[in-house]
DNA sequence: AATCAATAGGTGTATATACATATAAAATAA
DNA sequence: TTATTTTATATGTATATACACCTATTGATT
């Protein structure tokens, strides 16, 4: 859908502006689309990058800031989603030997069997929905990376 | 920053899924920006989004379901976001006199100002962080409406 | 008119974001 | 060694998302 008719406007001051918003209104239509598929799982989207994250170095542990500093959004609050990660036993968590300080997270048994049907799922509707070539792809990837140029 | 960086990894299973955590990153970085700009004036992005929307229609009124319809994140919960604009007195609530079930919402004069300002300081923002071309910021728009083109 | 269905908005709950602060442990400085 | 600073994690609070459900009103059906 045409952003106009996604936001039912067409006062955009500049393409860049309209890009923005459009990046933004993007990321929501792909997380919903994500989200309602993971709800079978009994999961959220967070949650399931966590699992994912830490799947990524399984079998070795992560502490709570390597993941932190994994994810899409940084302010994510890690120690709260690993909360209900463990209260649904998919992650384990124990206290460093080495500094103790620092709390190793571990994907359980169940956390990676989860993870893998879910995964299977996502990509079954990923593959779907697909519609951008390799290509197009490798574009959009170097834009947004121009685009996030400036460090601030 | 390129991705791989942002996100400490570099297990993409294509180029598609690739652009797909690129656009949710930077979604992120975007409203973190944005929001940062925002504190200054005690607003929050999706309050200043309502804002917007109002000042678009302005002086006509919208009811809570057309300012709904105009939010990036359709999921939105505007009853509770007009309530701390309402709270601020930033916009005004009154009964629909033609359908008693709306509820008009009005920007008021001290909500257009903060408005005015707020963009003013946005604006200057996103033009020191400016660094695609206008034709660029078409290609991305482009290739975003394209990976939108299938409707879920 | 009376009944039923649809619509608009508000409210409740779980989870997440954003950010401040607290606490314990480790690293550094005195 | 003791004191100070830094680091890692947890916790508190306000706001937002996501979604279910409730109530009042409107519109449609009988």
């Amino acid at each position: 859908m045409k952003l106009e008719n996604a936001l039912l406007t067409n006062k955009f001051s500049s393409e860049a502006q309209k890009a923005t918003l459009n990046i933004l209104y993007t990321a929501w239509w792909l997380k919903s689309i994500t989200s309602k598929e993971l709800k079978d799982f009994d999961l959220t989207h967070e949650q399931y990058n966590v699992l994912r994250i830490l799947k990524g170095k399984y079998p070795d542990q992560l502490c709570v800031k390597d993941i932190a500093r994994r994810m899409i959004e940084k302010s994510s609050n890690v120690p709260r989603i690993i909360d209900r990660l463990e209260i649904k036993k998919l992650v384990k968590r124990t206290v460093s030997e080495s500094d103790k300080r620092e709390t190793l997270i571990t994907i359980t048994k169940s956390g990676l069997s989860i993870l893998e049907s879910s995964t299977s799922k996502l990509n079954k509707v990923y593959a779907s929905i697909q519609t951008i070539t390799q290509k197009e792809a490798e574009q959009l990837n170097d834009l947004l990376e121009k685009l996030r140029a400036t460090e601030v």
